[in-house]
DNA sequence: GCCCCCGTACTCGGATAAATCATGTCCGAGTACCTACGG
DNA sequence: CCGTAGGTACTCGGACATGATTTATCCGAGTACGGGGGC
């Protein structure tokens, strides 16, 4: 997994915590995390395509939420800068060779067992970060730390 | 997830099959799903460090379980080959810049919301992964194409 | 005084380098077998 | 004939290149604000 999407989703929250009229620059935002600007901003970019950001540029451009924190996975984000494609990808070593003879004996192309079973296991990760959103997180960490929104809010208002 | 990881699957799976007290050497399995034999060696090489397959030098050496099929997982495999470090690494972002100040407020640092859903995302992976063996796979294997264990030992046992 | 036009400053967006990691290759270390020699 | 020592062939194991992917940077395209000129 890429450490953008870390990035991403933390962009996401705080976003989510800025009046919702008011537009984030990239630069600010990598400043708040002690990032690199224009890497981030690239990010963001693949954010944008994916509609979960909606961007302008320009003075008072940026990036705003595309959607209601609700409405935003981590599935979503992680897609966004990972991409859709699947981590284990069956190379169909199975047939080549030797073991192809075999595998193919009866004429009939069985699913592959080993990419079957990794798939399983990447369905249930898939699961379970898109049944997290972005509310919820920043739910989470408001109760840790009450103040946290308005201050975050606050300092995203400075100058 | 490295390639690495289903190739090492399948030799398992067909390690499996061959005679418990004949070694394969790791140019033998790699003929057998045409793969590059150095490279393979080396991905063994590492699943012998973890324990998963003993191996031994010389002629009429190479590769054999080093479990019985029923205690080896695929988690097992995936660790040896890729490593245990977690897929998603928090770097801390949280605490870097003026993020830190609003994070560390009270003086006790609450744990990374966004790290904790990601590892809770991964474990689900985890445990997945931890389920099956490849006693179970090489079962799911066999049903399908009753004839292949005996296919595949007969030709690891070809001279 | 009001409106329009132009210049300026600011920000995104994608094209372009640098670094890192996965992939692939090579050669030395180690081991068993086979052969030859001596008892 | 039996035991042993040495040579040889084979295989693992880790050090060394190569290529792809990720990370990072830079500059042009686009947009809103502000000032100046004209009506």
């Amino acid at each position: 997994m890429r450490e953008g999407v870390e990035w991403a989703v933390h962009c996401c929250i705080n976003l989510s915590w800025v009046s919702p009229d008011r537009a984030v620059p990239a630069a600010r935002l990598a400043e708040f995390h002690g990032l690199p600007a224009a890497y981030l901003n690239k990010q963001l970019n693949a954010l944008g395509r994916a509609g979960l950001v909606s961007s302008r540029s320009g003075p008072r451009g940026g990036f705003r939420l595309g959607r209601e924190p609700e409405e935003i996975t981590l599935m979503d984000v992680a897609v966004a800068i990972d991409g859709s494609a699947r981590a284990f990808l069956c190379t169909g070593i199975r047939h080549q060779g030797p073991a192809g003879g075999i595998a193919d004996l009866a004429g009939h192309r069985t699913p592959c067992t080993v990419a079957q079973a990794f798939s399983h296991a990447e369905l249930a990760w898939r699961h379970n970060l898109a049944s997290r959103t972005i509310a919820e997180l920043a739910d989470t960490v408001r109760r840790a730390n009450p103040a946290a929104p308005d201050q975050v809010r606050r300092w995203f208002d400075r100058t």
